[in-house]
RNA sequence: GUCCCCAUCGUCUAGCGGUUAGGACGCGGCCCUCUCAAGGCUGAAACAGGGGUUCAAUUCCCCUUGGGGGCACCA
């Protein structure tokens, strides 16, 4: 059998919210292990719930993972056009005995699963059709079909991350395949999917280890063969309970608008169960090269905002002027109402980049930190600005101007303007430079003062700080 | 309830029988400094508890406790 040797790997959403954090992470590491392997990355969208499954999530998860640079191969597969094929493996197990038709209703089962925990006994299909036949009571009545699982000896994955965890199969009941109307369930159309596609590692969310057993059950009456798995530990928010809502941003749409970059959320993922030594930075290169599935991490995971926000920063800064000026210009245009910036402004904005992104942990703090920088005129004063300002500081002010007016503008000759004028009066340079800053920014902290003054021009500038003179 | 998984600083983690238990974020201090950052130096901060195994346990085993996940004709 010269079969293929390289891996393929999937991504396998259900199409019935946004793509959140941990599918991200999901995703990203089927990615890293797809391209660290040559091996090949799919996109499976698990749309057999008809009724919660929408065309907008289908929308949202194809746009978190273009948005997150996590390109797939080939085209979008949707398991719901595969319909057909689900149901004629059904049939062929049934035709096998492998499977059983089981015409309990739900009410009958509801009330089943109520005795049980009633009396404390585990919640679980008592089998009550797997060996008996549909009598003339039966006939034209709705059914489902059933996998007739193993009920002895016991079920063990072999887990990449988690080791070989075992099941007894007497944990393991009978598993819908065909739901009465016909369709087929989730166990069964991925089971059949990962076996058409060839898929040969199963990673995934710790919340499908259970499913894994069982899963393994269908697999080998279907005489497919195992993939390897990986299940990957879950996600809590930052108090360690389960990631919610509550904690907002859940959405990777939700960590765009509040401007993190693609780059910071790949590094931040990936660090968040897995490790290499004592690295924090690492690219996506980098991460191609090394990631493996041996250094996945066991253990349920925090978001770290803090975190997030320094790594953010890390790649703001690492980011060429021109790239943030165009996600600045670009971040700008969705907000609500839309900003458009000027060709100055723009110009403003480049010139001044290497200076505003050393002081931002996100193009939010990016685009704020500019606002000085984007309209012309005296700056409305925020509430620090107003209170540096205070009538001696406009006096200060009034008595600096002469010396920066004999200047030629240039950001040292108004330097040294500026601390000539401290020394005379004995003041320090802080002291001269913090009413300027208040009166050209509108801030009390911003980029070089004397950067900013040269950037903005002498007319500019003077227009500003006159408005604010006392 | 039942099955399964997990457990090192506040957080993310390194460690794979013998270490002064390391790094990163955050926090404190110092330096730099026109503000804010960035950067440099530095400090505080952890092996959940109890039993074993072993010459030796953070590391291996068991129990307890604490978290998390599953138990649908959802995925």
């Amino acid at each position: 059998m010269a079969e293929n040797t390289k891996p393929v790997l999937r991504f396998a959403p259900s199409p019935t919210g946004m793509l959140h954090i941990g599918g991200a992470r999901t995703a990203l590491f089927n990615w890293l292990y797809a391209r660290h392997t040559g091996g090949t990355f799919l996109l499976r969208i698990e749309d057999t719930d008809r009724e919660r499954s929408t065309p907008e999530a289908v929308d949202a998860i194809l746009a978190g993972m273009r948005w997150m640079g996590l390109n797939w191969d080939g085209e979008v597969i949707f398991q719901f056009a595969r319909a057909t094929r689900h149901r004629e493996v059904a049939e062929k197990l049934l035709a096998e005995d492998k499977a059983y038709r089981c015409y309990a209703t739900a009410e009958e089962l509801t009330q089943m699963r109520e005795e049980q925990k009633a009396t404390g006994k585990p919640m679980r299909y008592d089998g009550r059709w797997r060996d008996r036949h549909p009598g003339p009571e039966q006939q034209g009545k709705p059914f489902v079909v059933r996998l007739k699982a193993r009920q002895d000896g016991e079920t063990i994955v072999h887990d990449m991350v988690l080791g070989h965890v075992r099941f007894e199969n007497t944990q393991l009941d009978d598993m819908v395949l065909l739901r009465s109307d016909g369709t087929p369930t989730y166990m069964l159309a991925v089971v059949v999917d990962d076996f058409d596609m060839g898929i040969t590692h199963v990673i995934r969310g710790a919340d499908h280890l259970n499913n894994a057993a069982r899963q393994l059950q269908l697999i080998e009456a279907m005489g497919a063969p195992v993939p390897v798995y990986g299940h990957l530990p879950l996600i809590n928010g930052p108090d360690g309970a389960k990631l919610s809502k509550r904690h907002g941003a859940l959405a990777v749409g939700a960590y765009r608008d509040m401007g993190y970059l693609p780059e910071t959320m790949r590094n931040y993922l990936l660090r968040l169960g897995w490790s290499h030594g004592d690295d924090e930075i690492i690219s996506t290169a980098q991460a191609i090269e090394w990631f493996n599935l041996d250094s996945i991490g066991k253990s349920a995971a925090r978001m770290d905002y803090k975190k997030l926000d320094n790594l953010n920063g890390h790649y703001i800064r690492e980011s060429a002027d021109a790239t943030l000026v165009a996600e600045v210009t670009e971040f700008l245009s969705r907000e609500t109402p839309p900003r458009v910036l000027g060709t100055t402004a723009r110009a403003r904005l480049q010139a001044a980049m290497p200076s505003l992104k050393e002081r931002a942990k996100t193009l939010v703090e990016l685009s704020q930190g500019a606002e000085f920088l984007f309209t012309d005129g005296p700056r409305a004063l925020d509430e620090a600005a107003a209170k540096l300002l205070m009538p001696q500081a406009r006096a200060l002010l009034a008595e600096t101007l002469p010396a920066l007016e004999a200047t030629d503008w240039g950001a040292s000759d108004l330097e040294a303007a500026a601390r000539g004028f401290a020394d005379a009066k004995g003041l320090k340079l802080g002291q001269v430079a913090q009413p300027l800053r208040a009166a050209l920014t509108g801030k009390t902290s911003s980029p070089p003062l004397f950067e900013m003054l040269a950037l903005l021009g002498r007319e500019e500038s003077l227009i500003r700080i006159r408005a604010y003179r006392g």
